[in-house]
DNA sequence: AATGAATGAGCATTCATTCAT
DNA sequence: TATGAATGAATGCTCATTCAT
């Protein structure tokens, strides 16, 4: 096992540690060094700065997420089928990367200022897919059309809350977060967004 | 005569200001006292520190947030009047104290030590008043205790997504976010979860 | 008891106290307020600021010093017995006023810029007081003029060592420092101190 | 190619300028920096501290000290031929580090927290030192075990007490401070001391 | 005579980055 | 590639002092 081997990749799994843990402005690239087994200057060197960590990881959050909404969509599937693919791809995504999930969803806007216009422009690739997912419903948006963006975010917000709130849950209640968990995790919140989609193909602005 | 409007007051107005915007880490105090038209060393004069403000901040985030819930809460009404109260009181409470909120919500649970441990204490109070408001229902809470806390989590960062995206969402749809606007937000996400909640009373674990 | 007489007298002690302990530059005024139990604005108020206070101090201390020196020359008496009564005195002045010598033996020359003046000036005097008392020996001052500056400093160092490493000591031996002890201490000094001065009598430059 | 002489070096040196003539809370890192022509961070960098500075000082000083006194005792030679050997030692020591010895004899013993430990252990080492030295003298310590610790501390104040009115000395004689000088210097305190300790042979408590 | 809020300069320290090697 | 010394700006905080009351 040698030590020396990639240490670009080194730094950036240290940063994703501990840049989930605490913002960006708190991490030191003398702690991610640290962490990385590295030389600082190699920060520079490679990522030609501490704010080029953040473009690649940013970068990598938006790329999974974008994949992950792609991949949910089949032409030949209901919304339904699409909606409990998506949840499924979703948790999996947030079980496997939960580090960088909670650093893409956590980082405020314009908290880096470097990585202000990447963000936006993968949120925009973001929305189109968005789009072509809730098009597979039939709830009135033409009516509504706030419809879109009040529910896409709520949904992934729901998705994403358990993450989020994962160390606080476990320091209150005693429980495993295995597979089984996950399972039910992604089943009853399919249910409740579901169900709660299904209640709304009526409504009709007040 | 000097203006006099409580440096103290002003001091906590700018760091709600600035800390809505940017982590705790990226603000400074020289920034804060800046935009508060006040002497840096009033900072420390008036909150020991800069870490006081954000203690400050989190004590009243958590004394709004703990007593929206807990007047959603009237004996005698049914599940679904409680929760349609709650939503209301959480929306006019995120529209009315937008910034304050974005800081409660966003900020990372370790970001700021010295407020580690009042965010703990803020969080059980939370939890108890919250488990008073989730007996309303009778979904089945007996066969899977973790109902609990998936649906509170996700109910809250659900209300709470517009708001923490509204920056971006105002970029994308041109939009007015008026009275009307969010009535109907309101309910939407009324609609959307009591009718998730209905459909989860049936269910089993797999 | 009031507690509010003699603010100013309050100050003093308590700055005398504690400037004993610490350098000059490492006691603050809240510190000296609060230890005087007065308003930190009083400093300024009564001695136009923290460096009147030791301004204030030297000045006693010189004060105190130079009567000591002067009272223990009598006209009539030997050189011995002048002595003597000088070591008498000046153990008593330390004893008394430890503090206040631990401040006038310990301040650097430089340390207080405001003090400096006055400091030069306080050692001139006490510089033609001491001349008289060593015109009381016959030890060969004229061939060694050197004699004067090199015992005069040794003689009240070799005094004041005691006070000096007191708290030092007091850590190594476990001794009351009575007045028995003190008596001893005079005692040992003066004989050391008159049976060298003795040897010199004969002493030629080489 | 930039100077390279060693800014760890040069910061010590100019530490050791400025402490000996002014109090440590009185010199800032700013005025060290500015006279060793070093960046202010070199000194966290080097001495992780300001206070790392003094810990090296004080290190140094002692040591110097320790073996000053140390070598002055050799086995087969007479107490009388120690103690010359003793102050001849110290006053090279003096002449040669006598910044570096002003702050070793001057610092307050709490003034700077950080290295209070190191100074009580090394004055314990010291005193061992110091004890091997007194057994060489016939002087009745066990009926007056007081005389060690009157008569070491009385010796060492009274050797350094010159080169701590050096300053003021010299604006009130005209004096070339050159070896002759302190030749005789030595030659004088010498007598004085040993001549001293002799009259003492016989001393008992009163 | 006394208060305490307010000032602005100064403190030691840490930051991300660059440089010569 | 990799090092670690070096830089200069920025950090949070504390200082003695002043001012209106």
């Amino acid at each position: 096992m040698k030590k020396k081997r990639e240490p670009r990749f080194r730094i950036l799994n240290a940063s994703v540690y501990l840049l989930a843990r605490n913002s960006y402005h708190s991490v030191g690239v003398r702690e991610i060094a640290e962490k990385a087994n590295v030389n600082i200057s190699m920060i520079s060197y490679y990522f030609g700065g501490k704010s080029g960590i953040m473009r690649d990881i940013v970068e990598a959050f938006y790329n999974l997420y974008i994949k992950a909404v792609e991949t949910s969509i089949l032409e030949e599937e209901t919304g339904e089928q699409s909606i409990r693919r998506l949840f499924k791809n979703m948790v999996n995504m947030f079980r496997e990367y939960t580090d960088l999930c909670m650093i893409g969803f956590g980082e405020l806007p314009n908290d880096v200022e470097e990585v202000k216009e990447l963000k936006k422009n993968k949120i925009k690739q973001l929305n189109e897919v968005g789009n072509r997912m809730s098009m597979k419903f039939d709830v009135n948006m033409t009516d509504n059309p706030q419809l879109a963006h009040i529910i896409g975010p709520a949904m992934m917000s729901m998705l994403f809350s358990h993450f989020a709130h994962k160390s606080t849950i476990k320091q209150v209640y005693a429980i495993e977060f295995d597979d089984q968990y996950y399972n039910d995790y992604t089943e009853v919140l399919s249910i409740l967004f579901l169900e709660g989609i299904n209640g709304l193909k009526n409504y009709k602005k007040v």
